[in-house]
DNA sequence: TTGTAAGCGTTATCAC
DNA sequence: GTGATAACGCTTACAA
């Protein structure tokens, strides 16, 4: 007579006890077999616990293996978006570079809201992961630093690790790219170019990464002997970008050669922005942006853009969550400049 | 003197235990105020107990409640790839819907891999999630389905759900968008517009959300009086599209009015080859695609596409996911044409 | 209402 | 080598 239970919800998990049992041994030494490190156990023992984990499907309790051992295989990553085309590059490879390691990631998103980092933190907390890397910038609302910083603090006390991700605002390992050199190297390549008048758009945001990108652009146009462009700071959007480009005159963009905003979000929508006013790009006015995102593969035309080496940052970060050392430091990842057809040679 | 417990991983995480005898109450008692359900709790040891737990920065350790409970708060998704537009966007909404009843979401990425995708249900199921999401497509290697199927149903057997999305290959329950309906539109409107030389850009997987793009198209042009399309059968990829419209000869191409991709990225892959091709879009070809993704705001002549209710599916996906009915259903969600500047009225 | 005790699935300690 | 036994942090009968 064939078994009854075949509904869904019927059974209970198989569970460590049950392999034990069939295998006819005793439930350590099924766990030195499925998962222990140190393999002491007898050949014929170790057959008959693999074929009895196999025949009953057996899959180890993930929580409950946490638990005994103390520390999980699982590291949450905090993001703002996951819709956004840089984060959502950036998850992917952090993912990567986790799985590559045995670790799980578990994304969260704040949609922005500091508050909700906050809260989000306090939740990944429980969820005991080996480290919380901190991924997400831009915040709408007004950050509530210090109660984040308790919250992180307790969090490392406990044994977590903590890796920001271009942010420096808080006290903890971090991990960013080479903004300002990557921002420096694409001012004196356009500079080369011909662009001297340039418009730059940052956000109000004291966001350091973000500050970098500015200074670095400000200090290539220096380098090269070009004049200090027009330094704006706007919302941080795609949205911001475009309705300040919509809200100039028609002199003030018949004078500009060049817009470069800090990152290819905001360029995209400087764009929209410039081809409303009627202006052709590039035979009008170039374009440049920052991140190289995959988005840029279908504009047209090509956008210049500083590529950031998001894989060198997602190791990196994985690295610095995975490992203990004590000391406190700021690396940095490869930003370089990637000139496309959106700002060609200018001749005068 | 000051407390001696400052460098990372010295103190162990605060227990429910450590904030019921900072309370002065019992286990039971703290776990009732702070986690249960009935809160049968005397008010002056409630205010206690939540005095505690805010004092010593108490959060409840998740992994144990789960399995204290038998249950988890969490819902693991798989998905093809987190970079694509596409998923990232179905990932996102998923996040949402789940949040807002406080569900966590646990991702995993196959990366194109049936073979990834069979590890990753193993893996997942240790994990012990509420349920499973299938929302992956398009696999580079042939599915093992049976091994998966049989993973899933043990899984069901424990009492988890399982939900699919957008692919019909497994009997489980699925939520799909209504593809033939919304391809049939579209190409009922631009039949309208006097397109009817068409090429369809299907793909050789076969998978039935995307063979039903293509049926519906076909039927929409019928419905009009169009002529039956060109339909190829392509590798499900931008590349895919993009190459085989540079391999069409100018014959071919200078003989077409329109053509149809069934998702947004193998369009762009056409417009790109199409363009390279020396073709102007939409003066010489329209193109349209399907699926609406975010990175049609910055392309240039606006893509027609089908919309699809991305909010729909999950929300859908996760009321099955978290819904006991065992009824086993397909439901669908609404997908309509957005005819937009790359298919403009035909003016022959 | 509150506390005691048992149990969730696993690993670690320690005798055998 | 192997198997009892005690944790891990929490919830849920059940008893007080």
């Amino acid at each position: 007579m064939p078994s009854m239970q075949s509904g869904p919800g019927s059974k209970r998990p198989v569970t460590l006890d049950d392999v034990a049992r069939y295998a006819g041994v005793s439930q350590p030494t099924a766990s030195r077999v499925l998962n222990g490190s140190a393999r002491k156990v007898a050949e014929s023992y170790r057959e008959r616990v693999l074929a009895a984990a196999r025949q009953l499907g057996y899959t180890p309790n993930l929580p409950a293996q946490a638990m005994a051992r103390g520390t999980s295989r699982t590291v949450a990553l905090v993001i703002s978006l996951i819709s956004d085309p840089y984060f959502s590059a950036m998850a992917a490879e952090i993912m990567k570079q986790a799985e590559a390691i045995g670790l799980h990631v578990s994304i969260a998103v704040t949609e922005r809201h500091a508050e909700r980092e906050l809260d989000l933190v306090r939740e990944l907390r429980g969820q005991q992961p080996r480290a919380i890397i901190l991924a997400g910038t831009g915040y709408v609302d007004p950050p509530s630093e210090q109660d984040l910083v308790d919250e992180l603090r307790r969090y490392e006390e406990t044994g977590g690790r903590v890796v920001l991700i271009s942010r420096s605002d808080l006290p903890f390992e971090t991990v960013d790219f080479d903004n300002h050199e990557g921002a420096r190297s694409l001012a004196r390549e356009l500079a080369g170019l011909g662009y001297h008048r340039c418009l730059v758009l940052g956000i109000a945001t004291p966001l350091l990464s973000m500050q970098q990108r500015v200074e670095g652009f400000v200090q290539g146009l220096r380098d090269s002997g070009a004049g200090d462009p027009r330094v704006e700071q706007l919302s941080f959007s795609w949205v911001g970008a475009r309705d300040f480009v919509l809200s100039l005159t028609d002199d003030e963009l018949r004078d500009l050669q060049l817009v470069f905003a800090i990152t290819d979000d905001m360029a995209l929508g400087a764009l929209d922005g410039l081809r409303t006013r009627g202006l052709r790009i590039p035979e009008d006015i170039g374009v440049a942006g920052f991140d190289d995102i995959s988005t840029l593969r279908d504009v047209v035309p090509k956008l210049t853009t500083v590529h950031v080496a998001l894989n060198a940052v997602a190791e990196e970060a994985i690295y610095r969550a995975t490992t203990a050392d004590t000391e406190l430091t700021r690396r940095t990842a490869p930003a370089y400049p990637v000139v496309r057809a959106s700002t060609p040679p200018l001749t005068p």
